[in-house]
DNA sequence: ACAAAAATAGAGCGAACGTTCGTTTTATGT
DNA sequence: ACATAAAACGAACGTTCGCTCTATTTTTGT
């Protein structure tokens, strides 16, 4: 296991390649950490726990591993998903399952890696914009796009983060401080240079980060009808949506008077 | 364990009072739900269930569960939380535990009893209001003030939620969904009368509820400091600053231009 | 002081859990 | 086609859990 994301990235420039943020469907086709290139990373991150030695198997069974977790903690939580319950989901033998990890609280640790890789990715892909605006705008943007490709993730690692050990714990709620950290200095950069006014970009700052949780804490408020989760149509027009409804919103808290 | 909440309040007139918003420390004095009146409500709430007779020895214990397994399920959650750590805690044996209540499951059915109760207190309070503002205002205020009281029940509640029944679940999410409703509601009367603008009402109504969240979720954010939590005049001054940067926003999002 | 109620300590139950390991099946290279 | 290494299997193990029960002591109300 990865103790130092950035250690990582440094070593492997296949994560430092440019993501699109044209539109979603931009996103999605250059996006590292989706697909068989999510679980593969995944796979190389972790190649000290995982037994399975041909990456051909470890990533398909990793793949299985991860998408039952979420689809069966997801009902009523990690510690009551029982690794027989993970067997009869994923159709692998506990053997073949504990060939992939060690334990149990791996997968959790899993999960906390890449989010907090993904996370990493959006921080750095906010240094590029020009503006202050045009970063803040593309800092939501970013981060809408990733945490919705990684939904089950994000979900997963806010619910289950306090069964991780401590010093991870405290490692995630130090990234959503940092999070709320560089929206408020981006704004207070606007504020300083005339091109925003607020009297507190502290809140402001919050209530962005506390509307991206939202968005992936819970997707059936704003994705309102339950069918059609995939047609990417449809779907690009809901994030759409949302995106302007949130920066429609700070730029009305910006605005000068 | 009573199931109808709203039931319950019309049997009892002594939840009808009204309580006091001029202030935190008001707010204290009135609210019912907290000390020994809240236990004992917790108690009649659950006469069927609690074997112990005398109120006296009842109420005791369950504010020493209740207090423990706060304390415990706050470190790694209620599934690993033993019965056997609650003992513990609480300094009790199993069996005083087992005869006030019948099984695990009831400690957090009692709190999303209590917490929906509180919720039910909050709503009818909001009818009282004069103008939609005022209505508003109020409302943030008495849920600011309620979940600050009950912030380890309300906090519970968020996490342990997906392990009750489903029954539970869709109350807990309909309860969120009608809270955003509410507000959503008191801000188009106000953009029909002419007091408001705002070309996203739900976008409004749906981030004061995620910050209402946030307060009871995130107490590390605002309340900086970890010293002095119970200092009332400090937790006094805490609570209307984060009141008043509340409201203060939502004015500005529903400003006429 | 005395009967009733409450609390204690702890042994014990069956079920379910995470994890292990000897065996069998499958894949790979020549 | 065959040998060997890798992968998958699943019964079994030891532990812990929620929960019950009993014998005993402490506290309470009158």
């Amino acid at each position: 296991m990865s103790t130092n994301a950035t250690l990582a990235i440094e070593n492997r420039d296949a994560l430092d390649t440019p993501v699109a943020l044209s539109s979603f469907a931009a996103f999605r086709e250059t996006f590292p950490l989706q697909g068989e290139r999510l679980y593969t990373e995944l796979f190389e991150r972790n190649s000290e726990i995982v037994q399975t030695q041909k990456a051909r198997f470890a990533v398909a069974n990793l793949e299985k591993i991860m998408k039952a977790t979420f689809e069966v903690s997801s009902v009523s939580g990690f510690d009551r998903m029982s690794l027989r319950d993970l067997s009869r989901q994923t159709g692998m033998s506990m053997g073949a399952i504990y060939s992939c990890i060690s334990k149990k609280e791996d997968i959790a640790l899993m999960v906390a890696d890449i989010v907090r890789l993904s996370s990493e990715l959006t921080r750095q892909h906010a240094l590029r914009a020009s503006s202050n605006w045009a970063q803040i705008e593309e800092s939501i943007r970013f981060h809408l796009y990733a945490s919705t490709l990684l939904q089950p993730w994000y979900f997963f690692l806010f619910f289950e983060t306090r069964s991780l050990p401590e010093e991870q714990q405290q490692a995630s709620t130090q990234i959503e401080l940092d999070g709320i950290r560089s929206f408020e200095e981006q704004i207070k950069n606007g504020v300083s240079q005339g091109e925003f006014y607020t009297e507190d970009a502290r809140m402001v700052a919050n209530t962005i980060v506390v509307l991206m949780e939202d968005w992936y804490l819970k997707p059936w408020k704003n994705r309102l009808s339950g069918e059609s989760h995939s047609d990417p149509v449809w779907q690009e027009k809901q994030i759409n949506n949302y995106h302007r409804a949130v920066t429609d919103m700070v730029k009305k808290l910006l605005a000068k008077r």
